[in-house]
RNA sequence: GCCAUUGUAGCUCAGGGGUAGAGCACUUCCUUGGUAAGGAAGAGGUCAUGAGUUCAAUUCUCAUCAAUGGCUCCA
C-alpha cells in the first residue's frame, strides 16, 4: 500500500499502482471525467499512469493551467494524425502546447497547405476525437525509436531522437499515429469537443534561421462548443483594442508608404499626447536629480567603434553616411549612450560629481528586420526615454534601486498592474556575443540579482538575453493579444565606461572608473504609446486625454452659452471643443462617445439661466447639474489624484 | 531577412477581361431638436506601383512596394 495526499492534505492508502485516475473515480465519478491529467509528486503525468510510491497528488482538470497543457498537447498529437491521414508522407518536427492552444511543425513536402484546408483538417480531428483514442505510452531504446523513425522515413525525430540518452525515450501511440514523446496525454481524446485552426506560419526546424522551414500549424481545442465560441469572441475585442486601429481612429500616428517602413508619423493628438508624458517623465527626473542633454541625431562611425555598436550591428544597420570628404563617415544613432559618455568626458569629474545623471528624450534609428516591424511597438525610428547615470561602485545599488522606482511609478500611475520582471543576463555557453571581461559581467550580473533580492521581486531569469555590454532588468507588459512587449529596461554596465575610458577622482585623490547604468522607464515612447492604447482601449486617463471635455449645446440658440464654459474650462487649462454641428443631441452624444471624449456637457436652455451644466461621463452615462466652478474642480481633482506620486 | 496571406473611396467591405459600387465619414441645404445614429442632395477612386499577355487589364502572369499572422532578430 501506499500513501497519496490530495490537496486539501487528506491522505488515502492505495494499492500500489493505483492510477489518478482509480482515485479521482474514488471520489467521483463526475471528477473523474473531467481530470485532464495529474500532478503527481510535483510532475505532470499521464491520469492513467501507475502510481508506485507515496506521492502527493493533485487530479488536473480543464481549470488549471497544467490541465489545458495536457488537452492542448494530445490536440497536437490528433491534428499530426489527422495530417497524416489526409497528406500521407509529410514529416513531423515537434508538436507542443503553447499558451492560447498549440501547433505542430510539418513538412509538407511539394504539398502547398492554405487555411482552404483548415476545415478538412479540422473535421478530421473531430471525428478522430469522437473515436475516443487513448494513448498508449511506451518505453523504446534508443535504436528501437531510430529503427521506427528510418522505417517511417522522418530525418526531424530521427534528429531529435540522436540527442537524447538511451532509457529516457518514450513513444506514445494514439489511433494511426506513433510519435516521439515525453507526454503527458489526456486519458482518451473525447474530451475533445470544439476544434479551431488558428493560422499558418513558416518556422524555422529547431527555430535556427540556416536550417530547412517548416508550415506550422497553430489550433485550439476546447472541453466544450461554447467555450471556443467564448475564445473567438474574446479575440474579436482584442482586434478592437489594436493599437493599430485605434491610433488610427484617434489620430495619434500614421504610416506612409512614401516615408518608409517602420518609421511612424506622429498626428497632432499623438505629439501632444506624447509631451504629455515627457513632460510627466521630466518633472519626475528633476526631483531625482536628473539633468537633460540634448545630442545631434548622428555621430562619426569610429564613436560607434569605440562603443562597440559597430562591430556588433555595423553590417546589419542603416549604412553610414558618407559626406563630400573621403573617407569620412557618420552613422545615423542607434543608441544615445556613446554620445552621453562623451557628455561625461567633456570635463573632469570628482566623486562629488556622482552620480552623474544625464538624460534625454533622444530619438535613434535601427535597421529592423522589414519582418519584425510591427505598429509602434517595432520601428526603425524611435525616441527612447534614455538616460544615462555614472556613479562610483558603491553607489550602484542605491540608484539602480531608485531607477526602479521611476519604473514603478509610472506603471502605477498609467494602472500597469499585469507585468512581469525579467532579469536578462549573458548566455553562459557563447560569450563571444558580449564584450567586456568575465570579472565585469560577474560584477554587473551580482549587483542586478541582488537588487532583486533585496526588492523582493519575483523575476524571471533569461540567460542569453543580455545586452551585448551588460545584463539588464527588463519589464515586460503584454499587449491585447497576449504578446509580451518590453517596456522599462535598467542595464548596468562596467564595459563602456572601460572602452571610453571613464574616469573620476575619489576621496583618495586617485582616479577610478565610474560604473553606468542606463535605463529607460517607458523603453521607448513609440512602444510605450502602443501598450498605453491597448491597455486602456484608447480610453486614456483624464491627464492624458487629447480632448479632456467637449460641450455640446442642445440648438444654435446655446452656441454663445457653449463658448462661454468653453473659454472658462480652457482659462482652468482643460482640454476642451464645442460641437457646434446643427445635430440633434442624441447623435453628438453618440459621437463624442465614440471618440472616447471622456466628459460631455450638454447645455440649452436650463443650464443658460442657471449658469450650469449638465454633465454625462464617457461610458457611464448622465451625472446630473453642475456648476461649471464645480465642474472644473472635480476635473482638477480627478487629475491631482491620478497624479498623487509620492517620491 | 524567411514562410503564408492580403492590397478597390478617409474607414469597413462588395464586385469582376469591356476603365467601378454600398454603408459610415466628408460638403451643402432643410431641420433647432434634452442624454448613443433626423432628412435630402453632392463631392470623392490612375482599383498599391511597374512591366508582360490580350483587340481590350482594376480583374490574368511576373516583379516591386506596403500591410497582416508567424519564424528568426531586437543595442
Amino acid at each position: 500500500m501506499i500513501n497519496i495526499t490530495l490537496p486539501d492534505k487528506s491522505v488515502r492508502q492505495v494499492e500500489k499502482g493505483t492510477t489518478a485516475m482509480e482515485v479521482a473515480k474514488s471520489i467521483s465519478e463526475g471528477l473523474a471525467r473531467n481530470v485532464l491529467s495529474a500532478k503527481v509528486n510535483g510532475e505532470v503525468i499521464d491520469a492513467t499512469r501507475p502510481i508506485n510510491e507515496d506521492a502527493t497528488l493533485s487530479l488536473l482538470t480543464w481549470n488549471d493551467d497544467a490541465g489545458k497543457a495536457t488537452m492542448w498537447h494530445s490536440s497536437a498529437h490528433l491534428l499530426a494524425e489527422a495530417v497524416e491521414q489526409l497528406y500521407p508522407g509529410v514529416k513531423f518536427g515537434i508538436g507542443p502546447d503553447v499558451e492560447n492552444g498549440f501547433y505542430y511543425d510539418i513538412d509538407f513536402g511539394e504539398y502547398q497547405v492554405t487555411d482552404a484546408d483548415f476545415k478538412k483538417i479540422e473535421d478530421r480531428i473531430l471525428a478522430l476525437a469522437r473515436e475516443k483514442q487513448s494513448f498508449k505510452r511506451r518505453e523504446v531504446s534508443k535504436s528501437e525509436a531510430i529503427k521506427y523513425f528510418t522505417e517511417k522515413g522522418d530525418e526531424y525525430k530521427i534528429e531529435l531522437i540522436q540527442e537524447l540518452e538511451d532509457g529516457e525515450i518514450t513513444f506514445y501511440e494514439s489511433g494511426t499515429f506513433t510519435d516521439l514523446c515525453r507526454g503527458p496525454h489526456l486519458p482518451d481524446t473525447g474530451m475533445i469537443k470544439a476544434v479551431k485552426l488558428l493560422g499558418i506560419a513558416g518556422a524555422y526546424w529547431r527555430g535556427n534561421e540556416n536550417r530547412k522551414m517548416l508550415t506550422r500549424i497553430y489550433g485550439i481545442t476546447f472541453p466544450k462548443q461554447k467555450e471556443l465560441t467564448e475564445f473567438l469572441i474574446m479575440l474579436e475585442e482584442a482586434k478592437k483594442r489594436d493599437h493599430r486601429k485605434l491610433g488610427a481612429e484617434l489620430g495619434i500616428f500614421t504610416f506612409s508608404q512614401k516615408v518608409g517602413q517602420g518609421l511612424p508619423l506622429w498626428l497632432p493628438k499623438g505629439a501632444e499626447l506624447r509631451e504629455r508624458l515627457e513632460t510627466f517623465l521630466k518633472r519626475l527626473q528633476k526631483k531625482m536629480g536628473y539633468m537633460q542633454v540634448i545630442t545631434p541625431h548622428i555621430g562619426k562611425v569610429d564613436l560607434y567603434k569605440t562603443s562597440g555598436h559597430y562591430d556588433k550591428y555595423g553590417k546589419d544597420s542603416f549604412h553610414p553616411i558618407s559626406t563630400p570628404i573621403e573617407g569620412e563617415e557618420f552613422f545615423l544613432k542607434p543608441m544615445n549612450c556613446p554620445h552621453h559618455c562623451e557628455i561625461y568626458s567633456s570635463s573632469p569629474k570628482s566623486y562629488r560629481d556622482l552620480p552623474y545623471r544625464i538624460a534625454e528624450f533622444g530619438t535613434v534609428y535601427r535597421y529592423e528586420q522589414s519582418g519584425e516591424l510591427h505598429g509602434l511597438t517595432r520601428v526603425r525610428g524611435f525616441t527612447q526615454d534614455d538616460a544615462h547615470i555614472f556613479c562610483t561602485p558603491d553607489q550602484l545599488k542605491d540608484e539602480f534601486k531608485a531607477v526602479m522606482d521611476i519604473v514603478m511609478i509610472i506603471f502605477k500611475a498609467l494602472d500597469f498592474t499585469d507585468f512581469v520582471t525579467q532579469i536578462s543576463l549573458r548566455d553562459p555557453d557563447d560569450k563571444e556575443k558580449y564584450i567586456g571581461s568575465d570579472e565585469n559581467w560577474e560584477k554587473a550580473e551580482k549587483a542586478i540579482m541582488e537588487v532583486a533580492d533585496e526588492r523582493r521581486l519575483n523575476a524571471v531569469i533569461e540567460y542569453g538575453e543580455a545586452a551585448f555590454y551588460g545584463p539588464k532588468m527588463d519589464f515586460m507588459v503584454k499587449d491585447a493579444l497576449g504578446r509580451k512587449w518590453q517596456l522599462g529596461t535598467i542595464q548596468v554596465d562596467y564595459n563602456l565606461p572601460e572602452r571610453f575610458a571613464l574616469e573620476y577622482v575619489a576621496a583618495d585623490n586617485e582616479k577610478h572608473r565610474p560604473v553606468m547604468i542606463h535605463r529607460a522607464p517607458f523603453g521607448s515612447m513609440e512602444r510605450f504609446v502602443a501598450v498605453l492604447l491597448e491597455h486602456c482601449a484608447g480610453k486614456f486617463p483624464l491627464w492624458l486625454a487629447p480632448d479632456q471635455v467637449i460641450v455640446l449645446p442642445i440648438s444654435e440658440k446655446y452656441h454663445n452659452y457653449a463658448e462661454k464654459v468653453l473659454n472658462l474650462l480652457n482659462n482652468s487649462e482643460i482640454r476642451a471643443l464645442v460641437d457646434e454641428r446643427s445635430e440633434k443631441t442624441g447623435r453628438k452624444i453618440r459621437d463624442a462617445e465614440m471618440k472616447k471624449i471622456p466628459y460631455m456637457l450638454i447645455v440649452g436652455e436650463k443650464e443658460e439661466q442657471d449658469g450650469t451644466v449638465s454633465l454625462r461621463k464617457q461610458g457611464e452615462g448622465d451625472l446630473g447639474t453642475y456648476t461649471i466652478h464645480d465642474f472644473v474642480k472635480m476635473v482638477n481633482d480627478e487629475i491631482d489624484r491620478l497624479l498623487d506620486i509620492k517620491i
